[in-house]
DNA sequence: TTTAGGG
DNA sequence: CCCTAAA
């Protein structure tokens, strides 16, 4: 569908087939279940898969299902906005005109469905890449060229200079390596990537690639299906002008199989992976480094290089309570793709980084973002929750804000009606910003115990994941909170006030006063623009708010000297007795 | 643990 | 928002 357009897109992702995406797809296709989507026009659309027919079975509705990444994403861009690969999906276009929406976004990290769903005539071995590379890059213009693949791999029987040739051909770059025991356990884990040799058609024994014969289910469409489409990747493998010809003699040659685009999802566990890297396990099965391994490793090779697979993996724990921060992660989409030197099998190689887009179930609570006082809504989709993840939690927990709020700490109607209103800008504010950028991230789950906690901001810095947006009642709550217990008990006003509020800790509690308290002597001086001003793309305090956090300062001689000669300029008086 | 302040 | 030093 979208596959005209852009024809010339590489994929490059071979290296690390295992993305998000596959993880997505592995939520979809290990429970074997349909996913039923029903949408604003109550359409209904339906996803089923299996395992062995991923690709094919999904062309008729992989538009839908496109769109269904998207609907799920579009619901966190409120206060995750960028979460979505796409941020300007409007929910109003979620509507029978699939193909439209379709056509005119670009879904950059969905590529994997997107581009092998949706073009069954597209090439295949097109990995979907991290990110698509314009033009010059590391590895933009290579893909692997197994199209002279027939038959059986036999690495064993290659010399060096051979393996060399089938390096280069499986992973598009030379390799120094002179060590054949290596080279073939590279080569055949790069073609155990690119091809889902182990959970195919295909399985590697012994450095030998072998067609299972006991398969059938993907041969007969499937064969087809792939033999076109191989013969249209190599015609169209201009760019692949470097690839190293395996000579005449060479017995390397792969009858086709590439299910549907490495559809097929490995959950892949460091373990496994490692575990191939003993030779000769027989059956074993290839496991490919999940995403989540590289990101690992990515991030502890930055202390560590020459940490050893196992050592990084297994540091960097998977224990509920470890917090995985990732040092380098997310490159904005469609930025040439990074890469980064990792050691695997003993050699330096070169490895994309990845976005952590998101990871896991698909998201089911994309009402997180809901401020607290939009009740109505929340409360219906609630109900569509399971209840036990932790977003639920939080979801329950805001509105728990709002009734407290509602029960009496926002005694202010004003504030309460500017709050309304500053809802929406505030949310309106947020998704622009990440949209604005042209690079869209996703949040992670928010509460899920592994996720990214920094996402990349359009100016180039890095913006925490874990910041959820104050909501005015929120704030409201924290300065009737302070005004009542006083600045600096914070956990005292976290207890109360925010009893109900989990993600708030005291100690952002305290920050929120600190930048309020910095807003409205800041913002104070012009007296004029106000909220409307929202220059800093943060949340938009009223003025009524502020005024009372001044108050409250002054009251609390929070004030230092020097803003206090500020605001000592204006009447606050006046204003004051305006609202109070 | 809670506060305060820096990053 | 996160981290840390102090209390």
């Amino acid at each position: 569908m979208t596959h005209d357009s852009e024809p010339e897109v590489v994929g490059d992702g071979i290296y690390i087939p295992a993305t998000d995406d596959d993880m997505k797809s592995e939520d979809l296709i290990d429970h074997k279940s349909s996913l039923h989507f029903v949408m604003n026009n109550s359409q209904t659309a339906v996803y089923s898969s299996n395992d062995d027919t991923f690709g094919q079975e999904f062309t008729p509705i992989d538009c839908e299902l496109e769109e269904l990444l998207k609907f799920e994403d579009h619901f966190t861009q409120g206060e995750r906005s960028d979460a979505v690969v796409d941020t300007t999906v409007d929910l109003g276009k979620l509507n029978p005109k699939f193909e439209e929406v379709t056509r005119s976004e670009s879904t950059p990290v969905g590529g994997q469905i997107d581009q092998s769903g949706d073009r069954k005539e597209a090439d295949p071995l097109l990995e979907p890449a991290e990110s698509e590379p314009s033009t010059s890059t590391v590895c933009a213009s290579w893909k692997p060229d197994f199209s002279m693949l027939k038959g059986e791999i036999c690495l064993d029987n290659l010399s060096v200079r051979e393996l060399h040739a089938t390096f280069k051909a499986t992973f598009g770059r030379e390799t120094s390596v002179k060590d054949k025991q290596w080279l073939k356990r590279r080569i055949s884990m790069g073609l155990s990537n690119s091809c889902d040799v182990s959970s195919t058609t295909f399985i590697i024994e012994n450095n030998k690639v072998k067609k299972k014969d006991n398969v059938e289910d993907c041969n007969s469409e499937d064969k087809n299906h792939n033999k076109n489409s191989v013969t249209g990747h190599e015609g169209r493998n201009v760019t692949g002008d470097n690839n190293t010809s395996l000579g005449d003699s060479q017995t390397i040659q792969m009858e086709g199989h590439y299910s549907g685009g490495n559809k097929t999802v490995q959950s892949a566990t460091p373990k496994h992976y490692i575990a191939f890297e003993d030779d000769n396990q027989g059956n074993k099965r290839v496991r490919k480094p999940t995403r989540r391994y590289i990101e690992e490793v990515s991030e502890s090779d930055s202390r560590e290089n020459s940490g050893r697979l196992v050592s990084s993996v297994k540091s960097s724990g998977n224990g509920p309570r470890t917090r995985v921060r990732p040092v380098h992660n997310i490159q904005p989409i469609r930025k040439p793709l990074a890469t980064r030197q990792d050691s695997l099998g003993g050699s330096w190689v070169e490895i994309p980084y990845v976005s952590r887009i998101r990871r896991g179930r698909p998201r089911e609570n994309f009402l997180t973002l809901m401020p607290c006082e939009m009740g109505t809504t929340e409360r219906l989709v609630k109900k569509a929750h399971d209840g036990h993840d932790p977003q639920s939690d939080n979801e329950i927990e805001n509105e728990e804000c709002k009734v407290t709020t509602a029960a009496g700490w926002l005694q202010h109607p004003l504030i309460k009606e500017s709050g309304e209103n500053e809802q929406y800008s505030e949310q309106s504010a947020d998704l622009n910003n990440n949209s604005d950028g042209g690079n869209v991230n996703s949040y992670a789950d928010i509460d899920s115990d592994d996720n990214i906690l920094t996402v990349p901001t359009a100016k180039g810095g890095m913006r925490r994941k874990h910041h959820r947006p104050w909501t005015l009642s929120e704030v409201a709550m924290l300065v009737e909170g302070v005004s009542k217990y006083g600045a600096g008990r914070w956990s005292e006003i976290k207890r109360i006030a925010f009893a109900t509020c989990s993600h708030r800790t005291s100690v952002d509690l305290k920050d929120k006063w600190r930048n309020l308290l910095r807003a409205s002597f800041a913002q104070l001086p012009a007296e004029k623009g106000v909220q409307n001003s929202k220059k800093h793309s943060s949340i938009p305090i009223p003025a009524p708010i502020l005024l009372r956090v001044r108050e409250l300062a002054e009251t609390q001689s929070q004030v230092s000297p020097d803003l206090k000669a500020v605001k000592s300029g204006s009447n606050i008086n006046d204003i004051r007795s305006g609202f109070l």
